[in-house]
DNA sequence: CTGAATCCGAATAGATACTG
DNA sequence: CAGTATCTATTCGGATTCAG
């Protein structure tokens, strides 16, 4: 699993870069924002993604404290997701992501960009 | 080298994570803001990579067309790299993603989060 | 100065099977 | 329902070397 070091802590941008780079990472911090989700739920917004996928980049995501987990004690077990007040903190970030990643997907299908298959 | 297929376009987050994936690609796009930049002045920004490993992420940028590359014909070589229109669409998010950099390692000394060496 | 080619090791993600 | 453990395939970045 991935850690910070110390030398991670130079610059902000890489930092960033680091605490984000799981490949399912910012679409998580994403589908979190509408508040509390529990782990299934959140499983079935994603298209080819293991349960055991989705767990490591939980923890993963936990382990950077963007994410908290509230597990209830009950059976069957309930277990649910939520952004911290650091997590929170990505909201205007993630947002103007998404609105870039629109006009990126536009401009592609414009130009008529490669596409493999 | 990473390509972005049809099924890439269908989500806008997933798009700009998969684009932006690359270890460096936040901080190469960050750099280039201040317009064209040669390629060892642009390397030299950079602490523990490679010239190989710059160039890979420049092409790869090239190729999600984010990034323009200018070649010189002349002795000895000169090339610049700026941004292209799509890739100063991110200026907002990548100066909000860097103002959250710099409040999550104030965070993490504050917490005296735990960090490797 | 810039970049291509190759090899290699580390890091990931996904498949599968098993547990409380 | 949620999570763990193991295995495997692939990706990716970095080192090194060679070239225009």
């Amino acid at each position: 699993m991935i850690e910070l070091n110390s030398s991670d802590l130079t610059c902000p941008i890489t930092t960033a870069q680091k605490v984000l780079s799981g490949k399912w990472a910012l679409k998580i911090i994403f589908l979190l924002k509408d508040g509390p989700i529990r782990f299934n739920e959140l499983l079935r917004n994603f298209d080819g993604l293991t349960h055991a996928s989705l767990t490591k980049q939980l923890k993963q995501l936990e382990s950077f404290r963007l994410v908290h987990r509230e597990a209830y004690n009950q059976v069957p077990p309930k277990v649910e997701y939520s952004l911290t007040e650091l997590g929170k903190g990505l909201y205007p970030t993630i947002n103007g992501l998404t609105d870039w990643g629109r006009e990126y997907i536009e401009d592609c299908k414009m130009n008529g960009a490669y596409l493999r298959e």
